[in-house]
DNA sequence: GTAATACCTAAACCTGACTTTAGGTCAAGG
DNA sequence: CCTTGACCTAAAGTCAGGTTTAGGTATTAC
């Protein structure tokens, strides 16, 4: 069994030491063990880390996250609340990812608008022009932005 | 031309009035006109509020986005300027559903995880399982959500 | 006339997620 | 010995993005 220090794990993680720090006290590692007073993280904090980190990116709150760590040492009891939470969190980064489609279907209208725009001169021509008079693909991109 | 009460804006984009008001403030409607001290929002501003919604979605900030409603007050010679950010929300917004793909990745993993812990009644068996054993399409799901 | 609505401002407050500061321990190297 | 480096704590500070509060105005409904 391989033990890390504090640093060690903030340069693999590319995190600050501070950050760790915070998760600690925050309750995210609830077995995590000490010897004269350091840290010494094992392989099961670095597992909790990736999992921290993608409970993060799919927009859990510290403290939700600090209630699965607190199952995770609670044992088999509390299987079912885990794959819940998974099952919520992919629900919530598929309808995130559905929103960001339609955020860069803006994105890219408003680039194709600010090309012409340039290549016009102006912006006085696409304004005035009727939508269903815009080329079908830059069309459709605009109106995917409000669904 | 028709214009709209801060009330009616609101109810339009399901913000509280406090968010348009403090938007206001933050310099994000740079023509927004007045009526006896009243806000007159005006086509122009809702426009304008669907693109702050689609660049706050693109990860941009509040006072990223004002210094692009001001170039918008600008007139032609912020073209350029426009395109570019644009350009530059769209490449994050490519990078975070990236992102976005590993997370879900490890997400599915570990509901399978959780599901086969839950039928077994531990989770022993696959903590004890090398890697190799889980089946491909699970295995997959674990190494992408590294990469 | 007065009460309810819808609006207004400035300023204080809040939340989450960190980061910084100030002061201390401990082991190794010169 | 003493200094350097890596670690420690508690507490205060920071920052974005709002929200709430307190007090005021103007129009409409009864």
């Amino acid at each position: 069994m391989c033990s890390y220090s504090i640093g060690q794990v903030a340069e693999m993680f590319g995190l600050p030491i501070s950050t760790l720090r915070y998760y600690d006290k925050e309750g995210l590692f609830p077995e995590l063990a000490r010897n004269a007073g350091r840290r010494q993280f094992s392989d099961r904090e670095i597992e909790a880390l990736r999992v921290i980190e993608c409970l993060k990116a799919s927009g859990l709150e510290i403290k939700d996250i600090k209630q699965f760590m607190q199952w995770c040492s609670d044992g088999p009891s509390t299987y079912a609340a885990r794959k819940q939470l998974f099952e919520d969190r992919r629900k919530a980064v598929e309808e995130e990812m559905q929103q960001l489609r339609k955020t860069l279907d803006l994105l890219n209208y408003k680039c194709w608008y600010y090309e012409t725009a340039m290549k016009d001169g102006t912006e006085d021509n696409i304004q005035d022009m009727l939508p269903d008079k815009l080329p079908a693909d830059i069309q459709k991109l605009y109106d995917n932005s409000f669904r």
